[in-house]
DNA sequence: CAGAGTGAACAAGAAATGTTGATGTATTAG
DNA sequence: CTAATACATCAACATTTCTTGTTCACTCTG
């Protein structure tokens, strides 16, 4: 029995994935300011180059940053509307019908 | 060095791991409309009662919905609180301030 | 062209996560 | 009291995820 809202369970699942690390959120968290390329990143972070670079991906796959070469540098920024997206979808969850039954019938 | 904006990434982090599996986000959509008890979720979602168990605990865990006891049934409802911050805090990610720098220094 | 810098990709190992089946613990029904 | 039901927990195993070190490709500089 499929559920009453259509939620988009294995895209959702995946941004959320992407989200799940806190490496991750502290590259997004750096990205707010702007696009930075990965060796400022690997700087300011600390990070091992491949480490960074796996999780970028990991990003990149969620379509949470874009990329950009610019000759030798690669810049990453936020996906503002992949962003938003997600935004939308947590108000969904979060807009629980408080009229809705509450399970009369339960197992018997 | 820490980042500009001071997001509890280790927080935000296991809240959106808790949304980062699909049987997990199928529960969270069956709990929209309401609360439910266990074993109407595992008639619904036909699935092993061990590993809905396993997964409402990390839902619990990660304060996205909250238990009640009531005699032999267990009933789980979502927690619009945690729901509200995490919308907060991916519209606060969204955010991104345009007019920064675009890294004009980089890597040398 | 040779050498250096930037970053992706890969391999191997470690750690975390999810699944299944079995067992344990309350609570209620008979 | 005994049996059954609802649910948590545990152990064992499979799978996934993350880390580190290495290699490879591309671009720029001298």
């Amino acid at each position: 029995m499929p559920p009453s809202t259509s939620l988009n369970t294995t895209q959702a699942a995946a941004w959320f994935h992407a989200l799940s690390d806190e490496t991750r959120l502290e590259i997004v968290e750096r990205l707010i300011g702007g696009e930075r390329c990965v060796c400022e990143l690997t700087d300011i972070m600390d990070a091992a180059q491949s480490r960074l670079s796996f999780h970028l991906k990991t990003l990149k796959d969620a379509n949470i940053v874009t990329d950009r070469r610019e000759g030798r540098w690669v810049y990453y920024t936020l996906n503002r509307d992949t962003l938003d997206e997600i935004e939308t979808l947590v108000g969904s969850l979060r807009r629980t019908d408080r009229t809705a039954a509450r399970s009369i019938k339960c197992c018997d």
